[in-house]
This record gives structure tokens, C-alpha cells and sequence, in this order.
DNA sequence: TCTTGATGCTCTAGTGACTAGAGGCCCTAC
DNA sequence: GTAGGGCCTCTAGTCACTAGAGCATCAAGA
């Protein structure tokens, strides 16, 4: 048995998300001892360590959810699963996607001041106008 | 003088949106016609437009404020200004990074289950269990 | 047994950047 | 004059936590 501090340092999960996790139904709750604090099996840890993968792969807690309640089932529920994860992979790609475009555009502005000033501010007049933009962020 | 919502219409910033910025004090407060409506300028609009692309960019509101308190100053602020678009940058680039890492796992998590239904959910298994994963994401 | 410090409990409120809705006022075109 | 759209303020909700108050409990050492 583990206490929610336990847990806490196995899994890398602080404390009050694990209370928050537990408060909106995404994990069990556990029992508890005579003192009324919480008390984890490895039925617990693992749940958590899933969610905890599960966030770090850029999963949203709906998505999370959905994915447990799954858990254990059969058939459809594979497709379901296995399309959870090609939507979120998408999302993922289309983020790189729009982020590499962001990032030219940073380069392109950050190079107009190197740093001196002599008659700069060209940031400040690139950041106000789009129009001078090569791709099409946003 | 715009309204509010030409303004709206104008920049691709929703209304409730610019209202927002005006609480926060990010937009200056415009004037109001003889029944309390709010009427832009020209300032109003190129003040709005700054912020959308700058937001479009990936700045906080936070650094955006700053931007806009530098503005029309000489020197330092200059040498600020491009702190903060190098220091954007740098995010933009880290979190593409990660992305990436994310990406690849994902990947390799799709193609356990090729959408059939024979003896699969090992994508569950694999969100579950972060040993096989290949990189270091999180 | 007592004490001390860490850990736990619940509850409320705050974060960022909006978004939604209620209930009412104003403006413009017909 | 009226209809409808736009505008007003205010409150509350979103997501995924985070921080703090004020109190209870636990484990280890004296």
C-alpha cells in the first residue's frame, strides 16, 4: 500500500493532481486508512502511471478517460483506441506543421536587430505588420 | 471611428476577445459615442493588429504587453524588444523538439494495431507502460 | 510517552486566454 | 414606429492544474 506521497514520487505526478485526477473521476478512488488518508495498490500506481504516459504524449484527460474506459474490452474498442491515438498523432503533425512556420518567421524578424541599435525597432515594425510575412502562419 | 465589431471584423479578433484586452489594459480604452459604445481610430486598429499577430506568433499576453510598453523608445529597449523574439524563438524551437519526440512515439504506438481487431490493444499497452518507449520524450 | 516535523486532509481561489450566456440598451433601415 | 442586429455589463465556465489556509495525522527520535 502507498500513500498519495508515495505515489506521488514513483509516478512524478504531484500531489494535488493526483487528488484533482481523482476528484473529476479519472482515477478510482482509493481507500483509506483509519486516519482517513489515502491508500494506493498497484492497481493505483498503474493507472496513474498510465495517465501520467498518456499526458506526456500530448493526450487532452477527455482523451485519457475515454482510453480507460475502454481498457479491458474488446474489438471496436481497439478501433476506438487505435483511433485516438492516429487523431492525436494528426494534432501532433499538424503542431510541428504550423510551429516550423512560426519559427522562420521569428528567425526572419530576430535577424533584422543583431543585437545593436542603431536605427532598430525593425522587431517591434515586423511584429505590427503581417503583411511582410513570407508563409502563412496563424 | 469603428465599431467594435468592424473592428472585430477587420483584424479577425472577436469581440468579447478585444473586451478582454481592454480589461486587461492591453488595448488603451477607446472613446464612447453618446450611447456607450465603444469607437476605434486608426490607433486603436493598428494597436489590435500588432497584438493578433503577435499572438498569431506564439507571444504571451505577458510579453506582448511588454512589447507594447517599448514601443516608440530608443536604445535598450530596442535590445528588449529582440530579447523577447530570440527568447520566443528558442521556446518555438524547443517545443518542435519535443513534438517531434512525440511524433515518433505515437507513430510506433499507431502501427501496433493496424485498425483490424485480432488480439490487438496493444496501443493501450503501450500508452501504459513508458519502458518501451524509444526516445525521451515527456 | 511526548514532541516535532513531515505529510496528509478539505476547501477556496487563482492561473492564462479566452468563451458563453443572461438580460438589457442602442442604432439603423425600412 | 418597429424589427433586428449589434452593443453594453456582469457572471460564470473552460482546461489542467497550482497555491494557500487551517487543521489532522503519522513516524521517528528523545
Amino acid at each position: 500500500m502507498f500513500s498519495i506521497g508515495q505515489l506521488s514520487k514513483a509516478t512524478g505526478v504531484k500531489v494535488p493532481t493526483i487528488r484533482y485526477y481523482e476528484e473529476i473521476g479519472l482515477l478510482p478512488q482509493p481507500g483509506r486508512n483509519a486516519g482517513n488518508q489515502r491508500r494506493y495498490g498497484q492497481d493505483g500506481m498503474d493507472a496513474l502511471g498510465f495517465i501520467k504516459h498518456a499526458r506526456d504524449l500530448g493526450f487532452s484527460l477527455e482523451d485519457i478517460k475515454a482510453l480507460m474506459g475502454l481498457d479491458g474490452h474488446l474489438g471496436d474498442d481497439c478501433a476506438e483506441a487505435d483511433r485516438i491515438a492516429r487523431s492525436q498523432l494528426a494534432n501532433v503533425r499538424d503542431r510541428i506543421r504550423k510551429l516550423q512556420q512560426l519559427a522562420s518567421e521569428l528567425e526572419r524578424i530576430s535577424h533584422l536587430c543583431d543585437g545593436g541599435n542603431g536605427g532598430c525597432c525593425k522587431v517591434l515594425t515586423a511584429l505590427g505588420d503581417h503583411s511582410q510575412c513570407a508563409g502563412d502562419h496563424s
